[in-house]
DNA sequence: ACAAGTCTTGAGAACGCTAACAAGATCGGC
DNA sequence: GCCGATCTTGTTAGCGTTCTCAAGACTTGT
């Protein structure tokens, strides 16, 4: 199988079959039209001289890449690495990527862009023009990112923006619009709460707009205040702990915050440990991601599950069928559903005045 | 910059600046003897047209490829997807890897790899002729497959092989051998404890046996026995769940357990929780990987840091320099330390016969 | 048995780039 | 200012695939 050091081509395969170059070809990408016979014979070598195709060489004969390009946001990116924070997103986005990607015969590349509008035109196309993707998948903040769109659209590579709802072009997959916001805060609502505070994400990523919004929304459903509720950070550990602490700082009467990131939430949780309120009992919380790591803290988090990995994963699988059959552009909701653990619970009466 | 649809070769760079294609190879590529004139003109029609080399065509040529391939096993990585763990190792994997590379113009793919023998020399050797990598990295359990290691040196491929420390072929980078487990141990010997329970990787892991040794040592140096405190698993959380309550139900006087993996200790954890048992006081825990998610269990776990992000980075420079220099094979140590939180405790007063 | 197809196979060009060589321009020592 | 050495630039030939097109081998209907 291995011969020494010279790597196996269609040439010697066809040398060794005693057939064309092209019927090599033919056998390898199993088109029509070749004798049962010669086919075995062609496949026989195949396997003895152990040929793979070089991908670079399909590349260049302009078929396809098989490669589906990430890109990631590298402020964040680098920021996970030097705090040594778990990187949520990033993490689950590869593993539901990678997966995909190798049950298609694809592979994933991630590249890492920088926010800054300047550069961000001239990475990525540098990135596309060297790599050739089949597929291109945006994460957030990038999803939106009209400079970005309009690249990819007119170099008619397909691509899938996570977490936009923006019908545009492209594969758009919600994961949650503000309907998410709204049915956590709803439920904390019917627990009792009415004092509910949101921490939100930065300003740039839009779904933290929709979350801002679904939980206002539900606040005005139950006739509640929202004002001096709100506060916003970053979505790593430490933006939470400053927001919790002014929330809880500028509002006593608080019993229930709801945080954009598990992070953010674990941060909340750790803030109140210190000003010696219990979770759930004195203050509730409600993370957004659902990521692994919630099920660990002391008590586990409820949380908005924001399916990641099977959100990347359908977008692989849509990028893929786009790439060989020319589907079209679609919105895809991918629900986000409430998971409760022990982290809420009734809101405590309030204190007799 | 986006000139409609087709992309901009090395061709249309060389007509608008008026010189061969040699030319404006020899400037994208920094090569000497150009004009600073010509350079710069060359320069110029790159940069106006927006032109960027493409990867396929160079490897074609037989340059570089610019990737970095890591190994992965695919069992392991699907486990972690199915059970919706974290993925700790993979993911601290990824995030050194990833930045390190972009950090060098690489970019790092992820091959999953069946663990099961037969497949993994076709595997591996696919993936290999298909992308053609400059490097290889090997995870574990396939650091040490003298399979892997005989193809990847038969071709040519400089390779290096994370947590191993056999010299053989390719770059070695151990982390922390024995010597890690034991530290660990002797800590807790030095804590005054005297029934500690070690849980082990899988054995197809090399570092699974280092560890088993190292806690023996320790314990063989204070000269306690070890008999019926080894119990193994395979990282995850489930395994270490039912490891522990082995371990704690035939040893009644167990004060301190050493887990092989962050998710077991975690385990164990809960485990201690469900019993009744206060950790630390009551029985002591320390980790192995420190990936973030300990420092946000209560109490947050004392553990034997395993910088894989660092080991993989550190793999990759090394990688590079080889590809680029032809640097010499070498063993790299990279240090694992204790880091101390809050899940490690005097142990308690052996209870009154 | 013959014309008009349909199948099967192969030859040659093309993809975008770099390595190797060749030719022309420039330079220094005398 | 002449001749060889050095610098600069261009030309040609691949790298490993697939695509296009053409030629030969077989069918089929009459």
């Amino acid at each position: 199988m291995a011969r020494g050091r010279k790597t196996v081509t269609i040439r010697d395969v066809a040398e060794d079959a005693g057939v064309s170059l092209q019927t090599v070809s033919r056998v390898v990408n199993g088109g029509p039209n070749v004798r049962p016979q010669l086919r075995d014979k062609v496949q026989a070598a195949i396997d003895r001289l152990g040929y793979v195709p070089s991908l670079a060489a399909q590349r260049m004969s302009g078929s396809r890449s098989y490669i589906i390009l990430a890109i990631n946001d590298r402020e964040r990116t680098l920021a996970d690495w030097r705090e040594r924070r778990g990187t949520d997103w990033v993490d689950q986005m590869l593993l539901g990527g990678i997966l995909t990607c190798s049950k298609h015969g694809y592979r994933m590349m991630v590249e890492l862009v920088d926010t800054h509008s300047d550069h961000v035109e001239r990475e990525l196309g540098a990135a596309i023009s060297a790599l050739q993707p089949d597929g291109v998948i945006l994460t957030p903040p990038h999803s939106e990112n009209s400079l970005i769109t309009a690249l990819l659209a007119d170099r008619g590579i397909p691509f899938a923006r996570i977490g936009s709802n923006a019908p545009g072009p492209g594969i758009a997959l919600t994961m949650g619009d503000d309907g998410a916001a709204h049915l956590a805060t709803s439920r904390l609502v019917a627990l009792g709460h009415r004092r509910i505070a949101m921490i939100a994400g930065p300003a740039q990523y839009s779904l933290s707009g929709w979350r801002i919004d679904g939980w206002k929304r539900a606040m005005v459903d139950a006739g509640l205040p929202s004002e001096g509720l709100l506060e916003s950070g970053d979505f790593g550990y430490e933006s939470g702990t400053r927001a919790a602490r002014a929330l809880l700082d500028r509002n006593p009467d608080l019993t229930a915050i709801i945080a954009s990131s598990d992070q953010m939430t674990l941060a909340a949780l750790e803030v109140a440990r210190d000003r010696g309120l219990n979770v759930p009992s004195d203050l509730s919380l409600i993370s957004f991601d659902n990521t692994p790591i919630v099920r660990f803290s002391q008590p586990p988090l409820t949380a908005v599950d924001q399916p990641i990995a099977e959100t990347v994963s359908r977008a692989v699988e849509h990028l893929i069928a786009r790439a060989e059959t020319g589907d079209d552009d679609t919105v895809i909701d991918v629900a986000a559903g409430l998971v409760e653990r022990s982290s809420t619970a009734p809101a405590r009466p309030p204190e007799p005045a």
